[in-house]
DNA sequence: GTGTTTGCAAACAATTTGCAGAATT
DNA sequence: AATTCTGCAAATTGTTTGCAAACAC
């Protein structure tokens, strides 16, 4: 049970650490692969499943049928572009007491929750325009 | 390109309807199957797709994996049980402006949103207590 | 009769897993 | 030396698709 050093987890922590567009799981092979080029896909899902149960990064779910991985754990909000697929960071504040609003009439207890936006990105946006 | 009548179809949104348990797929399958024994799995998910896209139902996808069908397409909030996975209902307001709120600093188009809730439901609730 | 829908099975995509050997402690 | 991690391939899960026959209009 105890977790031992490897240097497929360690570059697969730095690829992405510092990245903003939220990988899938097959980026985040493709882009290892450079390092090591004969790291398999199966050893990225465990190393991005344990990074992930060990809170160094987040495992988000955009709706779109893939896993995307964030190096961010910190709250914040996600914006879906319905044009590209790509996912971006959005620098909105809490939603106040939303997890409290909900309990309201709710005979369990909310704990947390998720919301994420959609719409279309400056860059499709300003294609669509010209 | 036009749409014809069909009773698997008309079975599958009988069975959908007033329910309030958010059923997946299989679940719509096997509950069909007692009316209709040889319908396949495949036929289920291509009605509710085309229901879906007639707006006649909601897909609603929680993060578990899984695709789930709503009878009821009114925009509202839902809430997942992280012990047993069940979905329900929230009877909470829309969260004022939050799409609007989003959209400051922001340079695409944000139109949409959604949010779901976790915690633990009134009957996990109840049985860790007890 | 023409066009849509069905059941079946095969295909598919994303993710997980079993195993023998390699790496870490 | 003991245990964890890796690469590979096969397995699993959820969903989609191609096709000939059945059904709706």
């Amino acid at each position: 049970m105890a977790i031992k050093y490897s240097r497929q987890r360690e570059a697969i922590k730095e690829f992405l650490s510092g990245r903003k567009d939220h990988p899938t799981a097959d980026t985040v092979y493709i882009g290892v692969r450079r390092e090591f080029p004969n790291i398999s896909l199966g050893t990225v899902y465990r190393n991005l499943t344990l990074l992930a149960q060990m809170g160094e990064i987040a495992r988000i779910n955009v709706g779109d049928g893939v896993e995307h991985f964030d190096p961010d754990t910190s709250l914040h909000y996600h914006f879906v572009c319905r044009d590209c697929g790509c996912v971006q960071d959005l620098g909105i504040e809490n939603i106040v007491n939303i997890n409290e609003m909900a309990t309201e009439d709710f005979d369990g207890d909310i704990n947390g929750s998720v919301t994420y936006f959609y719409g279309v990105c400056g860059k499709c946006k300003r294609r669509r325009d010209s």
